[in-house]
RNA sequence: GGGCCCGUGGCUUAGCUAGGAUAAAGCACCGGCCUUCUAAGCCGGGGAUCGCGGGUUCGAAUCCCGCCGGGUCCGCCA
């Protein structure tokens, strides 16, 4: 409904600045949502050069030509405040905030279809905090996207043919698996030991590279050997998937593309297209910009994941409209080369979420040295941590149930703070930190929802409608109302916008507002004891506010107790 | 050495793409509020020369240049 009111004003100000006879094609007419105003100008600044006038002038002068629509319109008045012009909502646009949200809004489909590609950590071990960042930042922007009316298919990268999963394929026929762990940590077990034996005995490391040569040439034996080793891992991660609460993600296996002759294609192609330089039988591609040249093809023949992940891009560009990585930073330098060598192909390149690392106080993570905090540690600790605060607040529920909040608290609480902050910011990871429940962001938002659908409750216990079918939102004066309300009416805009710039952080931001909003609304208006038309306008806002912050946490993807 | 990113109260951050109204939150700290729908809440208070120095502008946290500090990349690894 804000994306509405907003193109309304915008449309105002204009057919103003015509009728006022100000010359303002090359000027920004875009509005800003402001503390003073539902939405501001600061056109008058900009104009006050051209036209040697004062700013106050300029914008009283537009607002005297200004002409508010008559009719079924969601502006209420615009005002020159200084050189401001002050644009505000009317009852309309409250009304209509609610009901649409009564209703459920669908946003516009969008014609494009989008595959997304997050995490793709190697499967040689369970995800760790880092890979946790990408997963978290990756399923919210899918998320955010759905909920824009985007089609998205989400892919995880499985980088099968890397020495690493060789090491491991390796390691496997020497040391069994712990089978009393998670599979995923049982195969990470095994790669640190058959690292440890690979260091102290260099013989091993041309098995290794047998292994890998086999397994390229599709070796049937070989191929068994790593699909069992590769899938143990997997079934770890999709374990921890489930639990982190993220979407369905497809797998698409690397070696896939080497087999397919894909790889194959593409480094022909690129031979033919490119700036080639050979060095012996290695292959290097010389890309525009980019000092240091890549190479395509070792000397003795075989992919590099380089090729391997242009020919997996190639494919993605080609089956869909729009193509987003989300990388960590170490990729940023993969990613110009691929959206290079992927222009050369005459195959549109990928948008790039870039997110900087997660490291710990002790230093940066790494699975082979064992340096890591796994995914199932960090949400097995915030689970309890959140079992302790539930249990000391509600003494009255059975463990089941004091469990499935603490879950529900302590997985929202670990995505929050993974998607807050902006991705391009450093993060130290700090274990007391991340498990303090008491000052996280998404307890205070579930808590809202919690209260909201309390009330609702108590409202069904008292023998009232809960939620009638008609009320009066006119009825509705209080400024903590309205506010709530205008905040409501921004839910789908916030979408759009963090859709538009991929930035995902700002979401979480509007959710801590509109909670905020809500409990300012819990604390100054009674509802139960309302009189009647009143309590029942405010139960409705109470559910089209319960509507809000579901529909906001759901985008983050934390789930919504109906009690705290 | 070169490229990219970050540097905002004691701590963690938002704001920076499109420069404008007293720099906005959370945590921590101090002081208040549970006989009315869950106090994981609400109200009030102190605390910031927006890393440093220059420049552009009527106006800079925001744009430009330089410097300092931190991160990251620069493999015939993945």
């Amino acid at each position: 409904m804000f994306l509405k009111f907003k193109n309304e004003a915008e449309r105002v100000l204009k057919d103003a600045l015509e009728k006022a006879s100000y010359e303002y094609k090359d000027l920004t007419l875009d509005l800003d949502e402001s503390e003073h105003a539902d939405l501001s100008s600061r056109i008058a600044f900009s104009l006050a050069r051209t036209y040697k006038k004062p700013p106050a002038t300029i914008a009283a002068d537009i607002v005297n030509h200004l002409e508010l629509p008559t009719g079924d319109m969601l502006i209420g008045d615009a005002v020159a405040v200084g050189p401001y012009i002050n644009f505000s909502v009317n009852d309309s646009f409250l009304r209509k905030t609610l009901q649409g949200l009564k209703n459920g809004i669908a946003a516009d489909r969008k014609k494009e279809k989008i595959i997304l590609e997050h995490t793709s950590a190697n499967p040689d071990g369970p995800l760790h905090i880092g890979h946790l960042r990408n997963a978290i930042i990756g399923d919210v922007l899918v998320r955010v996207l759905e909920r824009a009316g985007y089609e998205v298919e989400t892919q995880y990268y499985l980088n099968d043919m890397g020495r690493q999963i060789a090491v491991v394929v390796w390691g496997a026929d020497r040391i069994a698996y712990d089978e009393t762990k998670k599979a995923d940590h049982a195969v990470a077990d095994v790669y640190i030991a058959a690292n440890r034996m690979l260091e102290e005995n260099d013989e091993f490391l041309d098995e290794v590279g047998e292994l890998m040569r086999r397994y390229e040439a599709g070796d049937a034996e070989v191929v068994r050997k790593y699909e069992v080793a590769v899938q143990k891992c997997l079934s770890g991660i999709q374990a921890s998937f489930k639990r982190l609460n993220i979407q369905h993600v497809v797998f698409v296996w690397e070696s896939t593309f080497a087999r397919s002759g894909a790889v194959k294609g593409v480094i022909e192609e690129l031979t033919r297209k490119g700036n080639i330089k050979l060095e012996g039988s290695a292959i290097l591609l010389q890309l525009e910009g980019i000092e240091k040249a890549l190479v395509i093809q070792r000397a003795d023949g075989t992919s590099l994941y380089t090729t391997r992940d242009l020919a997996y891009h190639r494919w993605k560009g080609e089956n869909c409209d729009r193509v987003i990585d989300v990388f960590g930073k170490d990729h940023e330098l993969v990613s110009q080369q691929l959206s290079k060598a992927l222009e050369l192909l005459g195959v549109k390149s990928p948008e790039f979420v870039i997110f900087a690392f997660v490291s710990l106080p002790s230093g940066s993570l790494s699975t082979r040295a064992g340096r890591y905090i796994s995914a199932d540690e960090l949400m097995e600790k915030i689970e309890e941590r959140a079992y302790d605060e539930v249990d000391k607040r509600r003494t009255d529920l059975d463990d089941s149930k004091k469990r499935e909040i603490a879950r529900k608290v302590g997985i929202g609480a670990l995505r929050y703070d993974m998607v807050k902050v902006s991705p391009d910011k450093h993060i130290v990871f700090d274990f007391d930190d991340a498990l303090d429940i008491e000052k996280k962001g998404a307890p205070f938002i579930q808590y809202s929802h919690a209260r909201a659908c309390s009330i609702l409750r108590a409202a069904q216990e008292q023998g009232y409608v809960a939620v009638s079918k008609d009320y009066d939102a006119s009825r509705l004066k209080e400024p903590s109302e309205t506010e709530l309300i205008k905040k409501l009416s921004k839910l789908g805009y916030v979408i759009e916008a963090a859709a538009a710039d991929l930035k995902v952080h700002q979401v979480t931001k509007y959710a801590r507002e509109l909670a905020e909003s809500f409990n300012l609304f819990y604390k100054y208006c009674p509802v139960l004891n309302a009189e009647d038309e009143l309590r029942k306008a405010r139960l409705g806002l109470v559910d089209c506010a319960r509507i809000g912050l579901r529909d906001v946490l759901a985008v983050l993807g934390i789930e919504a107790p109906g009690e705290m």
